[in-house]
DNA sequence: CCCCCCCC
């Protein structure tokens, strides 16, 4: 017999009310379930080789069929006949298929094995577009005996997914997005994501101690939390990364507000709970912990508080920070780093507690991060670590290699975008002006400095005057007095020092289509600008003219989208308009574009104007 | 039963 084709598909339909005429399933499972009667029910579990349904039952006068073994794993089957009904709480519940007539079209041993890779059906419907049909007519009730909220019996040999002997039995395990609070019956196969710290809590309710993990299988993801004897029992055992087998976990609905998983309910740990490691030659069909990895650059496109992928060096790494919460008066300790990679971009990175006290970022590793967070301010957007974030040092996938190879061979110093760049006066959006207008406008002649952003071309870059001498403290960025004797001097700190460090101070003229204009850049802006660090202009433009003049030149004509400061500033007795780059990044057509249609929107009045 | 991750 050539082996049947499944009705691919079909389950989410179905499961959706829709009557489908003999669906062609394939049965993955079968295995016989409590009741409260002596009544024999089997519970099957179906796939169409995309989705498959757990919560399929056999109508009992075809149980003659599974005794004579016509129902084994892999068998598959033609639906002829089969209805689907609600059980459980009103609105809550869960919707079982019943199949009431049934033909096999190929037996278990002839097919062999699980045609496609299906997925819970609950999970994908979300996304699939289902026609939405009426509900079957034909449904009638299934009297609660027949249900699954069979929590009191004790017979548990017969439970799909028992537990036997103490182990969990791991010969068919549930899928996580099958778990709901209406049985408790399951043993789950699921790799550990992420793991938090062990946290204490003190508040009206009492007092205790808990961690919480997020778990992943094939289906979906759940998280689970463990409190006090739980938390002491499992902290240890559970690593991220392996897969266990757990059962006997109690669940709940979740609150959306907390958790940013894919699951409507999640996991507590109770004095029952089993946790067992899985062997990692039995993983199979768990997936791997997967890393959207993203480039640096695009941070700044996405929205805030977006989960975040990444992969870059730590180019740069700050001191540990201890601070007071206002809102909590809780003590925090964190650490940013700085994350550089081949987009040519920097972002930063903030790590929390024991992971900022114990991060040694001075050999200036590779860093992955999963599941961070985008924190925006003042337009400037930085990555946060948070419930189920990871992070990987110098984790050891070719990504990594790759960055390692780029960034020693000077790769990061080249840095044009920063996401995490702010742009100043406190407001989100930084309003487009052309360069002329911010004349006619008179930007700058308020107390506060006005900030504005253009497209705008260099001109050119002017050498003289291009850095200073500053003093070498860290946070001082004084000019120093050169005393002639090998030693400079800086009247802030009130000290001499033999050495000092380079500092930037460019002007340059650029020009947008309605004018041009003198710019400062300080250091920050002006290593982005002449894509080398202070250092080396500084070097360059005193011992190697020629090498100065090409770093100065190279970047004639280029266009960029700059974020400017517009201030008076008293010389003398001069006002002088002083316009100062804050920040300077490639331009973003796609953004720059909606700009331009939205101004066009405007001019034209055609169209609304967002 | 937690659910805090500040500030600019």
């Amino acid at each position: 017999m050539p082996i049947a084709s499944l009705t691919t598909g079909v389950i989410a339909r179905i499961m959706h009310g829709e009557d489908v005429p003999q669906p062609v399933l394939q049965i993955l499972g079968i295995k016989r379930i409590n009741t409260n009667t002596d009544q024999e029910r089997f519970r099957l579990l179906m796939s169409d080789g995309k989705y498959y349904n757990s919560y399929a039952m056999l109508a009992s006068q075809l149980n003659e069929m599974q005794h004579k073994g016509l129902l084994n794993e892999n068998t598959i089957v033609r639906l002829d006949k089969y209805m689907t009904s609600m059980v459980g709480k009103e609105g809550s519940g869960k919707r079982v298929l019943i199949v009431t007539e049934v033909t096999v079209l190929n037996s278990g041993d002839e097919v062999k094995t699980k045609i496609g890779e299906p997925v819970t059906y609950e999970n994908a419907a979300k996304q699939d577009t289902v026609p939405k049909a009426a509900p079957v007519t034909a449904s009638a009730p299934v009297k609660k005996e027949q249900s699954y909220n069979n929590n009191n019996n004790n017979n548990n040999n017969n439970t799909m997914n028992s537990t036997m002997n103490g182990t969990l039995n791991a010969s068919l395990t549930h899928p996580i997005a099958s778990l709901s609070p209406y049985q408790n019956k399951w043993v789950i196969k699921a790799r550990v994501t992420s793991k938090t710290a062990i946290r204490t809590w003190s508040n009206a309710r009492g007092e205790g101690k808990l961690f919480s993990m997020d778990l992943m299988d094939e289906s979906g993801e759940i998280r689970a939390t463990a409190f006090k004897e739980q938390c002491d029992k499992f902290y240890d055992l559970i690593e991220v990364g392996n897969v266990y087998f757990f059962s006997k976990c109690q669940l709940k609905p979740a609150n959306k507000q907390y958790s940013q998983l894919k699951n409507d309910y999640e996991m507590t740990f109770t004095g029952e709970t089993m946790v067992q490691l899985c062997d990692e030659d039995d993983n199979g069909g768990i997936p791997e912990i997967k890393f959207d990895l993203i480039p640096i650059s695009q941070v700044s496109n996405m929205e805030n508080k977006e989960a975040v992928d990444t992969i870059g060096i730590c180019k740069e790494v700050g001191e540990l920070q201890t601070f007071t919460s206002r809102t909590t008066n809780k003590e925090f300790k964190k650490r940013e780093l700085t994350l550089v990679d081949m987009s040519n971009a920097a972002v930063t990175l903030t790590l929390w507690g024991d992971e900022a006290v114990n991060f040694d970022g001075h050999v200036q590793p590779v860093i992955l991060v999963k599941g961070s967070r985008i924190n925006e301010f003042n337009g400037g957007k930085s990555l946060s670590m948070g419930g189920g974030s990871i992070l990987k040092i110098n984790p050891d996938i070719p990504e990594a290699h790759k960055l390692r190879g780029w960034f020693d061979n000077g790769g990061g110093d080249n840095i044009s975008t920063m996401v995490s760049a702010r742009t100043g006066g406190g407001s989100f959006s930084t309003d487009w002006v052309t360069l002329k207008d911010a004349r006619i406008r008179n930007l700058g002649s308020g107390d506060k400095p006005d900030y504005f952003q253009c497209k705008a071309v260099v001109h050119i870059v002017k050498q003289e005057n291009a850095f200073y001498k500053a003093c070498p403290q860290t946070d001082c960025n004084k000019k120093v007095v050169d005393e002639g004797n090998g030693q400079y001097r800086c009247e802030r700190c009130n000290a001499a020092f033999p050495n000092f460090k380079y500092r930037l101070l460019i002007n340059m003229s650029i020009g947008d289509w309605t004018s041009n204009r003198w710019v400062t850049c300080f250091s920050e802006v002006g290593e982005q600008l002449l894509k080398h660090s202070a250092q080396e202009v500084g070097d360059a433009l005193e011992n190697d003219p020629a090498t100065a003049e090409k770093m100065f030149s190279d970047i004639n004509f280029s266009s960029y989208i700059f974020k400017l400061r517009c201030k008076n500033e008293m010389y003398g007795d001069m006002t002088r308009n002083k316009l100062t780059v804050q920040s300077m990044s490639p331009i973003n057509y796609r953004e720059y574009n909606k700009h331009l249609i939205k101004e066009l929107k405007e001019m034209t009045g055609i169209g609304p104007a967002n």
